[in-house]
DNA sequence: GGAAATTGGTACAAAATTAAATCAATTCAA
DNA sequence: TTGAATTGATTTAATTTTGTACCAATTTCC
């Protein structure tokens, strides 16, 4: 058996994220919302702070601050100081970003999906449960 | 059992490749060499056009341009016009270009492979062939 | 053959992203 | 307490990335 070069599985795994995510970027652009906005959007319920977004998605916090303007400004968020520390902005998905959101992960389940079919129901599950252990 | 959500499992895929490479940018970095840019290197040689690069990379052409420049720059790249298709460049990797490329590769292992180590060794097996039947 | 369409690559300008510095609120340690 | 350090978030300026338009080489199809 082939040695396993973990380089290997994670480049192997990048690019079939980023070809999925490719391909329904122009639909998911035409709800209003660009990708990096969704990956946002759809964490804000479990993260509602954006230091914790920025952290849950690796991503900078001045970007942060930019996807969430935007995403306030369009009227998917809505944001409120914290009262229990003022530094903080608490978000909340207003009812058209939640209906959004819901729309734009079809549209990436729908793509992911078409991918996933290639896999049983058990080796979905299989991949899945992997996946969940590295996280 | 409980219905897989395609897009969760992109998600939570995607947030895992992001932390990754997240945490090893700046060693890369230290090898003169940005993340994207040691994936196109990483490819050349698989992939010898820059619209190959493009294509497997989910990136932009201009993208690509711009990254190879400064591969070639860097002396990790060098480009010839193809003599079959005169508007095309083939790329080669050169001897330094080779290297630093299997030192990016190496942290990322590194990296990745602390993770993957979560796993029995069948289960990353089962991994990367999921992966592979997804690609 | 030779126009029309396609493909590979790049230049330039615009847009997106981020590093660095900053400010305000909170926590920590003496 | 209080002042030093930390944390949350933003601004500004710089860098990165990309859309658009373009040129040159090739292919297609009459």
């Amino acid at each position: 058996m082939s040695r396993i070069d973990p380089a290997k599985i994670w480049s192997l795994n990048y690019n079939l994220l980023m070809s999925v995510i490719a391909g329904v970027a122009p639909d998911i652009a035409a709800l209003g919302l660009d990708t990096k906005e969704l990956f946002v959007l759809a964490q804000v319920e479990e993260h509602p702070y954006p230091a914790e977004l920025a952290a849950t998605l690796s991503m900078p916090k001045p970007t942060i601050t930019v996807y969430v303007k935007r995403l306030e400004a369009a009227g998917f968020l809505r944001r409120e100081l914290d009262t229990e520390d003022l530094r903080r902005h608490r978000l909340q998905v207003t009812p058209a970003g939640r209906k959004v959101t819901a729309k734009g992960l079809a549209l990436l389940s729908e793509a992911f999906g078409a991918r996933l079919g290639r896999l049983s129901a058990a080796e979905q599950a299989e991949l899945r449960s992997l996946l969940e252990k590295l996280s």
